[in-house]
RNA sequence: GGAUUCGUAGCUCAGUUGGAUAGAGCAACCCCCUUCUAAGGGGUAGGUCGUAGGUUCGACUCCUACCGAAUCCGCCA
């Protein structure tokens, strides 16, 4: 156990030496627990490690500073070659790390690329299967950029997840049933606009467009006609699901009309799925489960309709089966979350679903349990918050929302516009790729550096402005790695590592801290499923690197082992945002 | 009414699971391109961490109450 902790080997021999210490002094314990409780001090100059050590003497009882003292001459006694100096600040131990031996280990091990896989190879996770369920868009209805968050979440989550050594499949599922395609297949028999043809962009736009006229006609409708149209809407309900009819064929194409819109869409974005579900699949199944479950007395008649009681619970009423017959998005989930874990035998399943379905999953996860599935403690919904409006929330129902071909747009002509400069120099090719990926990293940055569990407020003017703590000040900062590096390479200059001990001034050193403790946070963040550290994480070593970039020169360094031994860190920099980024799903071009 | 989440600089947000003097980015003001890409770097200014209690060596972080915001609470997904 305590192997996979030696993504910190400094951190961890000087947990096993605290833990010796202790042991003299009569307290035991675990270096799994003595590792966590070493920390960072507030500034970098105070040490590379700090250990508070107020619960020891608690344990101990003994007083802080008196027993912090004796620690700090017990370490020095230990002769720790990790260990360079130990100060004493009150009860607070401030830990120097012995810098040659960090920089030896760091920089060869970036560079002959261990280091991106000690995660993977110890951690003990390969024998987990971890299925990721992300995007879930509904057919006939626009993609917005909420749907953006989701896929950019998801497709992180399983980078991070794979990083870490799990096996992961990455799931969507396509909502391509269901009432609200009803309504937009009546919508678009009631519109007598242009008809929907190969030739129209954007299918699942204009379909969108039809299923909002439809809300609007039905609000404003009359109690009379509102009977009538709410029985149309029913008619076409029945048909789809029957899998017959007129409507079922209008519904086949349109679906895929808009499975093509989706898939554009991921592939722009390098977005890959191992597997797709269907809501369409999976609503026999949900009838079943109904059935069967009402044999076994979990689900109950209710006011004419079929469900699971959970009042107790505080969780309300489970609906599973309407009046009319036909079942819910929620009783599909049912079926859905038993075939995940029958047909693909995973050990966890995460949901990466808005936060505005939450009491949803609390339902669906007591119910998972209460039918007897085992996995249902290994179910965990990543709850995010909604893309908004400055002036408030988005809504596919009224029509209120930004779609996500909307934004890109807008990205990509504020970025042609930063191209320009190229305009002369690069084929349309070339100027079209880097426009590519730059939009591509702008949106996907923008959309992961927040915290998962909060709103977004969406506002264009923010998105197009690249400056600071943006996906562009990432990628601008590799591209100026690259910039060094190929003219290093048209000088026959090579990294080498046999001076790395002239890495001495202190944005080198910061860098380089920055640079260990980057399996540091991937670790964190797939635990706690939040990309949103290593975004920070990144931007920080990036303003470490553009520091370093200002104050030393690289290729005019003071001695030519200085250029040699700069180039080593350069290129651990370089490697590691690269493979930083990849973990968000970001390429960067190499000249920007 | 109940449940969940959230409230940190003018704005947008970090804050390593309870640690030391609360940090960034925008916006404002002032510096730095004959020098590896200025989408860059440095500096100034900006704070009663929603409010009031509690828990302890120590609270932005945990607990309670209140104030405010968002979402959800049976025939939508």
């Amino acid at each position: 156990m305590s192997q996979f902790l030696s993504y910190d080997p400094a951190k961890l021999s000087l947990a096993e030496t605290l833990q010796n210490i202790l042991k003299e002094m009569g307290a035991s314990f675990e270096v799994n627990d003595l590792f966590k409780s070493i920390e960072q001090p507030p500034e970098s100059n105070l040490g590379d490690y700090a250990l508070p050590c107020f619960r020891f003497a608690k344990s101990l009882k003994k007083n802080p500073n008196v027993l912090a003292e004796e620690i700090k001459q017990l370490i020095e006694k230990a002769n720790n070659p990790w260990l360079a100096k130990v100060e004493l600040k009150g009860a607070f131990l401030n830990i120097f790390t012995d810098r040659q031996k960090i920089t030896a280990h760091i920089i060869p091990s970036i560079l002959s690329n261990e280091q991106f896989s000690i995660l993977k190879k110890q951690s003990g996770n390969d024998q987990t299967k971890v299925m990721i369920e992300f995007s879930q868009p509904n057919t006939h209805k626009e993609f917005h950029v909420g749907h953006g968050r989701n896929v950019c979440l998801g497709d992180s989550l399983c980078r991070l997840f794979s990083y870490n050594g799990y096996q992961v499949i990455a799931a969507n599922y396509i909502g391509d049933e269901g009432a609200h395609i009803a309504k937009c297949l009546w919508g678009v028999e009631n519109f007598t606009g242009e008809q929907l043809t190969e030739e129209v962009n954007n299918k699942a736009e204009w379909l969108g467009q039809r299923y909002v006229e439809a809300n609007n006609l039905l609000k404003d409708a009359t109690p009379e006609n509102k009977v009538i149209y709410q029985k149309e809407i029913s008619t076409i309900l029945k048909s789809i699901e029957s899998k017959s009819g007129k409507y079922f064929e209008t519904w086949q194409t349109t679906r895929q009309y808009c499975l093509t819109d989706f898939n554009s869409i991921y592939k722009w974005l390098d977005v890959n799925f191992d597997h797709f579900f269907y809501e369409s699949e999976v609503s026999e199944a949900s009838q079943e489960i109904v059935e069967e479950y009402i044999k076994k007395g979990l689900f109950v008649e209710s006011q004419g309709a079929i469900g699971f009681d959970m009042s107790d619970k505080k969780l309300g009423f489970f609906l599973a089966r309407k009046t009319d017959g036909t079942t819910l998005y929620i009783t599909k989930d049912l079926a859905l979350a038993k075939v995940k874990f029958n047909d693909f035998d995973i050990d966890r399943s995460i949901y990466v679903v808005g936060s505005e379905q939450n009491f949803h999953f609390k339902q669906l996860f007591f119910a998972l349990e209460k039918m007897g599935f085992k996995q249902a403690d290994k179910c965990y919904h990543l709850s995010y918050g909604m893309v908004v409006r400055p002036d408030g929330k988005m809504s596919s129902r009224t029509g209120n929302s930004f779609t996500f071909l909307q934004l890109i747009h807008i990205v990509m002509a504020e970025i042609a516009t930063y191209l320009e400069k190229y305009k002369n120099e690069w084929s349309m090719e070339r100027l079209e790729e880097t426009a590519h990926l730059l939009a591509v990293g702008s949106i996907k940055y923008g959309m992961l550096q927040a915290d998962p569990s909060k709103e977004i407020v969406f506002d264009p003017k923010e998105w197009v402005s690249f400056e600071g703590n943006s996906g562009p000040y990432l990628m601008y900062s590799y591209a100026r790695t690259q910039s060094i590096i190929t003219k290093a390479a048209e000088l026959n200059l090579k990294a080498s590592l046999d001076h790395l001990e002239l890495l001495t001034h202190d944005t080198e050193k910061e860098l380089m801290r920055s640079l260990y403790d980057f399996n540091q946070t991937v670790l964190y963040a797939a635990e706690n499923y939040r990309p949103s550290t290593l975004a920070t994480h990144l931007f920080y070593m990036c303003k470490s690197y553009n520091r370093f970039y200002t104050e030393v020169s690289v290729l005019k360094a003071e001695t030519p082992e200085h250029i040699l031994a700069r180039l080593a860190l350069l290129e651990a920099f370089s490697k590691t945002l690269k493979q930083g980024l990849n973990l968000l799903g970001i390429t960067p071009p190499e000249k920007m």
